[in-house]
DNA sequence: GCTTGACCTTACCATTATGGTAAAGCTTAG
DNA sequence: CTAAGCTTTACCATAATGGTAAGGTCAAGC
């Protein structure tokens, strides 16, 4: 398991040539050591150079797209979309049409959730507030819940 | 595995009795069979009668909880949450306040993804609309996404 | 040198709600 | 009797993340 290979080096000259452990690069980039390990095995980055003792080293350069893929996670980007923003972020030919158009595409992702989202909560809502919210058992929330939908004749 | 017990009946007997097999009773309420199966191992519906050769056959009190179920999905509820509100549909003792409860907090949750979504639609949408979006690579999406955020100093 | 604690490694399991597949058994129409 | 179409269970897969366990490594202190 252990791979000597020419360039494997000490924990402690990585260190001193400006390399990062992985969890230096968690706390750099706020991503997870867990999903830098898993961003890896997805293939949205590739398999850095290990220590002699097999500890993965970061450069610079991962550290900044790590730093990417966060941003888009947290813009909601699917891994999926971030693997191809990536490339373009890293393919210097790219056309920014491309990247607005997964831009454009994921944003309408967004609004139909959020579409759904507000179509789901108006109809929670208007039952909660026919509700009077009491003791006694009767409950249009209920009620309404049981009955709006009809999916077949009743049998 | 095939249990014989006194009650357990031939499919053409439980037809006639107005008993419906897990096809019958998915076409009659949109949930597929499979997720009649699903919500029976998560205890959210009781395992019920079986016939003589295994089939599961379902009353019409069944069809109705799993109507009552499928609305509540439909309306954004988690399973742990239509647990309850299954049991407190079910339970002639309860208080509408309960289910009001639930049904507001569900809102909550709901006004909170919502909030999340608008907000990484509105950060996507103005990078969007500050790209040009043609042929040439320089684009404010990716450099947006690369530099907003900083969670850690400059290495 | 040896211990200790903090780190790293891989491998596995869990989450949520749903769909898919496969192998086998049952039912009913022809 | 056979073929189609149902049913059964038991797996596997999804997307992104967290957790755990068992073991190797490193650095500091005695």
């Amino acid at each position: 398991m252990h791979q000597f290979n020419a360039s494997a080096l000490e924990l402690a000259d990585a260190q001193a040539k400006g390399l990062h452990t992985i969890g230096d690069a968690a706390k750099l980039t706020g991503v997870s050591a867990k999903m830098i390990r898993h961003y890896e095995t997805l293939g949205l980055i590739n398999p850095t150079d290990r220590t002699q003792a097999n500890y993965r080293v970061y450069q610079t350069r991962d550290i900044h797209l790590l730093r990417f893929i966060k941003s888009a996670r947290d813009l909601g980007f699917s891994m999926k979309q971030i693997a191809q923003l990536a490339s373009l972020w890293q393919n210097e030919q790219r056309s920014s049409a491309e990247v607005k158009k997964l831009a454009l595409e994921h944003i309408h992702e967004m609004d139909e959730r959020i579409e759904a989202l507000q179509n789901m909560r108006k109809a929670l809502n208007d039952l909660a507030t026919r509700c009077h919210g009491d003791d006694r058992p009767d409950c249009p929330i209920l009620d309404g819940i049981a009955c709006c939908k009809t999916p077949g004749s009743n049998p």
